[in-house]
DNA sequence: CAGGCTATGTTACCCGACCT
DNA sequence: AGGTCGGGTAACATAGCCTG
């Protein structure tokens, strides 16, 4: 399967694919996604294929493409089409790209050492100047983007390997890289002329088979990105180079990492680091087993290796964080699916107030809350008169509980009697069941507390009316009477309790004082 | 083993105080 | 005035222990 895809995106067929400036659908069946670097901020995203709206035009890679940012919305965004491939592929570049974006957050030394880029850029492009290029291709070389790098040192300057090391990454720093190693991508595999390779074996040797390829193919194709390359990068200049390519390889040292890295990736065997025409085949092999994730996972493994000896064992740990940011990518989109359903199908339990809401109003509507149903809560209540109740309907439960207590209950009963003397269990559920009715259900606490909250309320308020009386007698009264007051007042209500308020006033004093007395 | 007694934990009620 | 909260207390339930 993979072989017969990763044919289908050889670089012959890359090629014309350029050539005839086919649309990106038809790079591969399986290529559903684009990994995309938006214009407006150059941040790399990945965006499937069905969003491009330009869709009946050419979107090549390497070239601006407008999308759908999102598939609702009619805002539609542009950006560079770094490749193609699948989802899954998409998202492991996509995961390389970014790590590079972190790698360049190291910021000095941009500038420095073209070279090693430049030499093994030249590798790199030997090998791609093979017959398999691609844009899957290109996908595994960015893939093994880091583990390349270390591979890289050694190739190009074994004795200077930290040296080199330091350098690359300086030259990987550089912002606008991701741009162009996403770019040279797709092009790179249209320049796999036989006659460039040869030229430059002729002209550099094979170390600089890269580089005088990328010439050749700036000069032929001179895309406007080669162009932005041209001016954005310093002019850096090596001695293996020719002089027809030193401008353009400054560009390229940013360019053509991929490519080098992908060759020197390939390049396992220490007997392949030196320069010899002989190494081109060796890396064609290796390039066209790239295509299988078999050998390419050996290829780590051999590129592990080799790190490992050189005291470099990153790549290992990054390969296995790698896997396991796909796992977790992926565990995020099928909960955010579930998320998603969850929220288009299920309506959240409202809150109690809306339920109690709900269900009056669903007894309204059922017409539960008949004539006759009023008449028999108040039968049961103990009020003759239906319209009482009724107009005891206040916008709480609670309210309404306070205000058939008050009518159910004469003064006298509210000033002397509480809890479930003054009202008995039988009228607190018949005023409950229609409490309940009216205002759905209430917690036994807060029915409780509103019932006994009138009884409580009135003996307060009579308290605080007696109270001024009680001071002007409490004068004369020692003291222990003060602390039995509370006392004495109660007792008063369950004596007094025929008496009128205003007689109380005069006759508090003298009640309190007989009462506490009693109580001691 | 059954019945009685006691200690402990839980629940409901009552009340005062405070806030809105 | 209505509502809420926290403390105190009685009532009740349960487990454990002792005794006949």
């Amino acid at each position: 399967m993979e072989k017969q895809q990763t044919r289908r995106c050889s670089v012959s067929s890359v090629h014309s694919q350029g050539n005839l400036s086919i649309a990106s659908a038809q790079c591969a069946d399986t290529h559903t996604h684009a990994i995309i670097q938006k214009e407006k901020d150059k941040k790399i995203i990945l965006v499937p294929l069905h969003s491009f709206i330009n869709f009946g035009k050419v979107v090549k890679v390497h070239e601006t493409a407008t999308y759908k940012s999102d598939k609702d919305s009619r805002k539609t965004e542009r950006g560079k089409v770094l490749l193609f491939g699948t989802e899954e592929l998409c998202v492991d570049q996509l995961q390389v790209l970014q790590e590079d974006v972190i790698n360049e957050n190291q910021p000095p030394e941009k500038q420095h050492d073209s070279n090693p880029i430049e030499t093994s850029s030249k590798k790199g492009s030997s090998s791609t100047t093979s017959n398999k290029s691609s844009n899957d291709r290109s996908n595994h070389q960015l893939q093994n983007k880091s583990k390349e790098r270390c591979a890289l040192n050694e190739l190009s300057k074994p004795k200077h390997h930290s040296q080199i090391n330091e350098n690359y990454n300086r030259v990987n720093a550089l912002p606008p890289m991701n741009i162009n190693t996403a770019s040279t991508i797709a092009i790179l595999p249209k320049r796999k002329e036989k006659s460039v390779s040869e030229v430059q074996r002729k002209l550099f040797g094979d170390d600089t088979n890269m580089n005088s390829k990328h010439c050749y193919s700036f000069e032929e194709e001179g895309s406007d990105e080669i162009e932005e390359h041209l001016t954005t990068a310093t002019a850096t200049t090596t001695t293996k180079k020719s002089k027809k390519c030193l401008t353009e390889d400054s560009s390229l040292k940013q360019i053509s990492n991929i490519n080098y890295k992908r060759t020197t990736s390939n390049k396992k065997s220490p007997s392949i680091i030196p320069s010899s025409p002989i190494q081109n085949p060796v890396a064609v092999n290796h390039a066209d087993n790239n295509q299988d994730n078999s050998t390419e996972q050996n290829k780590d493994e051999t590129n592990d290796d080799t790190m490992d000896e050189r005291g470099s064992f990153s790549f290992k740990e990054f390969k296995r964080l790698q896997k396991e940011n796909i796992n977790l990518r992926q565990q995020k989109t099928s909960l955010e699916n579930q998320v998603n359903f969850m929220k288009k199908n299920y309506i959240p339990m409202p809150d109690i107030n809306s339920r109690s809401w709900i269900v009056r109003l669903a007894k309204l509507f059922t017409q539960q809350l008949s004539a006759n149903d009023i008449a028999t809560h108040a039968r049961h209540i103990g009020i003759s008169n239906p319209k009482k109740l009724l107009n005891c309907i206040q916008n709480r439960g609670t309210h309404t509980a306070r205000e058939i207590v008050r009518l159910i209950c004469s003064q006298e009963t509210l000033l002397t009697k509480s809890g479930k003397e003054g009202v008995s269990e039988e009228k607190r559920q018949a005023i409950r069941d229609f409490v309940e009715l009216q205002h759905g259900p209430i917690p036994d606490h807060q029915f409780n507390e509103a019932i006994d909250g009138v009884f409580r309320q009135e003996k307060l308020k009579m308290r605080k009316a007696q109270a001024p009386a009680a001071k002007a007698i409490q004068k004369p009264v020692e003291k222990n009477q003060n602390s039995n007051r509370q006392q004495s007042i109660d007792a008063f209500y369950t004596k007094k309790s025929t008496l009128n308020i205003q007689e109380k006033d005069k006759e508090v004093a003298v009640v309190t004082t007989s009462d506490s007395d009693e109580h001691f």
